[in-house]
DNA sequence: GAATTAGGAAACCATTTGGTTTCATATTGA
DNA sequence: TCAATATGAAACCAAATGGTTTCCTAATTC
């Protein structure tokens, strides 16, 4: 039983792109904190910080070998995400609808000054 | 050409509960600030900057009707979304290849003190 | 035309965020 | 054992974020 509520969301994890760009590294291959520092242009505190943030997201798990501390991927909370994303789906894959609701809109509206 | 670059990313604007709930409510249909921010229990300029920023993002569009301004979805922006969570399908609707990773991972170090 | 209604703009505020530097601790390796 | 290495923790800081209140303008309605 460890953490029931994760302190940062998935949204708010991937919201950064230093994040976003970590995820992709970390999905190659198990990372050391200071290898993972080599392919940014900030400190390996700051790194190490935006590592927690993505691990309370449940987004990445580490685990210590010798002194190092290695990173991975743990994709699994990105199905919130595209579950979200889905409901979403019908309003651009589907135009069908979104014509529809444009059709409804000016009878209904005659004062539309839209354009 | 209005603007090239938006100040606010899709990421960003989807971190935020508030906005998220906002496109949910703008899916359904058209609605004036007014009725929008019945559905809150925050300001209605607070909701107002909120629509801002979805605006910014180009996930929301507005259009004057008389004196109130109705938002809708643009659903559009979402797309980048799916397109970069599609890259990490694989790492947990194939299972197969998580799988080989851990095996590897054992046999190249035999310290691992994971457990 | 005066009062009401819908909404944006501006100023302000507390908290969060993304970064830094500095210090402490554990593991190696000579 | 002692120096070097890898990392985390803590204190600090500027800027961004999410809210509020107060004021202004444009439509509407009586």
């Amino acid at each position: 039983m460890s953490q029931a509520v994760p302190k940062h969301d998935v949204y708010q994890a991937i919201a950064d792109p230093t994040r976003r760009k970590l995820l992709g590294l970390l999905s190659d291959k198990e990372m050391p904190v200071k290898e993972i520092t080599g392919h940014f242009s900030m400190t390996r505190t700051a790194v190490s910080k935006h590592l927690r943030i993505l691990e309370e997201a449940g987004l990445v798990r580490d685990r210590k070998v010798g002194r190092e501390t290695r990173y991975r991927l743990d994709a699994e909370p990105l199905k919130e995400l595209k579950d979200w994303l889905a409901y979403f789906d019908r309003f651009w894959e589907n135009k069908l609808s979104m014509l529809r609701y444009y059709v409804e809109e000016q009878q209904e509206d005659p004062s539309d000054n839209d354009k």
